[in-house]
DNA sequence: CGGAGTTTCTTAGCAAGGCTAGATACCTAG
DNA sequence: CTAGGTATCTAGCCTTGCTAAGAAACTCCG
């Protein structure tokens, strides 16, 4: 018999271990974890609008705002402004930006293949069954 | 044959996103999620020193202190000066803190079986068979 | 005994990231 | 031409992370 509330219990303790384990291995990026993941918006989805980026990392106008002012600064991201009400803005990944943050994501993923490379073989099957659920379950979470 | 580095990347986005959602839920308590974190140690692990406590959460000591000068604030903690070298402080929860604390884990969780409870049962099984690995992979991590 | 070193915590001051409120610039509708 | 809506930025606040430096209590050794 499952514990869903165990389950649960795990969930909520493992991605908070496993996401600060992470912040060591992405201050050698040399760039703070807030601008390296709008970074990954723009590499890995393309450019976008100032709005649609804070709304894509959940925070408000004005933050975005100045992180995309301290990507711009280091030539990471551009602007540009375009037609239409309101000045939207879009913003996109420069060269640059795009080779740090694949750099960066590769060495994420290293450490994780690491890590992983401890498990056993079956808990590293039960993991790989598991890890695209991750998603869905934080989807139903915003819909509550 | 298995993805490894998919898998990663699953990982790393769910933890990711996992946390961003349960973000919304730790709102509702009334206390940011610093001082709800180093609440949480006090309570499910019993009192400790300033220092114990910064480990715990891999934070310098200056940061715990200020941290728990809010929580001593709002009376959620105790501090309580011990006989020693350095004058070294154990911190403890209040009966304030405690309930405090007990009601947002109620939250986190709850929200999480609700999530939970819109995945397929299949899902649901091999979710409760992953989620105990996180942390082991989290510990693997910061061996590294 | 008394000064040096050790340990633990706090103070001070900085950068970054979160927020809300209000200013600014543009476009559309009437 | 004005009124209203939209997208962004500016200003100013609080919290949280850091490092460097100070203060207090104990320990040790000459």
């Amino acid at each position: 018999m499952m514990d869903e509330r165990e389950t649960a219990r795990h969930l909520n303790s493992g991605a908070i271990h496993v996401l600060r384990a992470l912040r060591r291995v992405d201050r050698q990026a040399g760039i703070t974890a807030a601008r390296l993941s709008a970074l990954s918006v723009l590499v890995f989805g393309g450019p976008c609008t100032m709005g649609a980026l804070a709304a894509a990392e959940d925070v408000a106008g004005p933050t975005m705002t100045r992180i995309v002012d301290a990507l711009e600064e280091a030539r990471l991201v551009r602007r540009r402004v375009l037609a239409g009400a309101g000045r939207p803005v879009e913003v996109s990944a420069t060269a640059k930006g795009d080779r740090l943050m694949r750099r960066a994501a590769d060495r994420r993923l290293d450490a994780l293949i690491t890590a992983m490379g401890t498990l056993s073989d079956a808990d590293r099957r039960r993991l790989a069954g598991a890890a695209p659920i991750l998603d869905r379950v934080a989807a139903a979470l915003l819909a509550e």
